[in-house]
DNA sequence: ATCGACTAGGGTAATTTGGGGG
DNA sequence: TATGTCCAAATTACCCTAGTCG
């Protein structure tokens, strides 16, 4: 069955390989939070809680439940760029999406939970630097790659690594040099 | 649909991501209150009925069941606007939050959900009126209301309007021309 | 080595939930 | 799309055994 938010304690069982009575233990210890039907009790676990639980206790984190890992977003206003940089990363088996300003920049941030997001630096009105520091400071986007890219001179380059972008490749770059870069930070 | 008060089997079956015959289980057997329909006795639940039902049982609430939340995220690049405007609405016992540029407009919008968003038209490398088509284009987003500020002249208001924005206000606008608006967008 | 406390897994019966066909 | 009925699968509580750790 297909259920968006919600797990059964059958399902989580699946997930960290042990018997079902000990995820219900862990429920019922308090250790795992969930919530019971109106039934018999039955437990169901609200997907968030289970991811809580999971990193909360170094358990592994099952690969479908991570929002998609392979997801990059390319932040950058000149559509040249953006579809350059698409292109090259798509045939390397990464989903792209594009965002051509700082909102939607911003709201795909959040809603699609991509592993890296690239960033030109040199937006019209947009401050990259301000990204970086809001970012880092979002709880719920912080651990985010970023890669910035830019035409800037080395001392900008490395002001942005201060503020917590993870690389930065300057332009212009190859695509060699492009994909290597992404696949260090996220393999 | 869109429907006020009452709910289908179906629609509280998405809501609690369990099966339909489940819902239709726990009306009959009288743990949620229903009543029936006269031709084949096809079951609605009201509004607060299902509410109480989530309560009594610790279940989690959908977000878009809640009663209208009095959030408003202001997007603006001045201060000294977003400022005055938080100031009077925050008295009238709305929630805000402000926004600088557009990256964090988007993310704010996303994470904060909020009834209503203030947007200037006019801020520095972002394009206002595509603010507002990709709002209305992203599902989770849409519904939010948005009311324009700006000191655009007649026809730009229009076309944002035509856009999607709920309503517009030009610059300069009293503090009881703004408040005005904005309570009859929420309330 | 034995004890005690704790955790994981097995068996069973009762109940709930899910799914197919009308 | 919603419903009632029937059946299979999943879930739970209860009681038990085995293993681990100090």
């Amino acid at each position: 069955m297909i259920r968006n938010h919600s797990l059964t304690t059958g399902e989580i069982a699946k997930y960290c390989d042990v018997n079902l009575r000990t995820v219900i233990r862990w429920i019922n210890k308090g250790s795992l939070k969930a919530y019971k039907l109106p039934g018999r009790g039955n437990n169901r676990v609200q997907t968030e809680d289970f991811l809580a639980f999971l990193s909360e206790n170094n358990m592994p984190v099952p690969e479908d439940l991570l929002p998609t890992k392979r997801e990059v977003l390319i932040v950058d206003d000149e559509p040249a760029y953006s579809k350059s940089i698409k292109r090259v990363l798509s045939k390397a088996g990464y989903e792209c999406t594009i965002a051509n300003d700082g909102f939607q920049a911003g709201l795909m941030l959040h809603s699609n939970h991509p592993t890296l997001m690239t960033l030109d630096l040199s937006m019209p009105g947009l401050d990259g630097f301000e990204v970086i520091t809001f970012t880092r400071g979002q709880e719920s986007v912080a651990k985010t790659k970023i890669l910035v890219i830019s035409a800037l001179n080395e001392r900008e380059l490395q002001r942005a690594l201060e503020l917590g972008a993870d690389s930065a490749i300057s332009k212009p770059f190859s695509n060699e040099e492009l994909l290597k870069v992404i696949n260090e930070l996220i393999d």
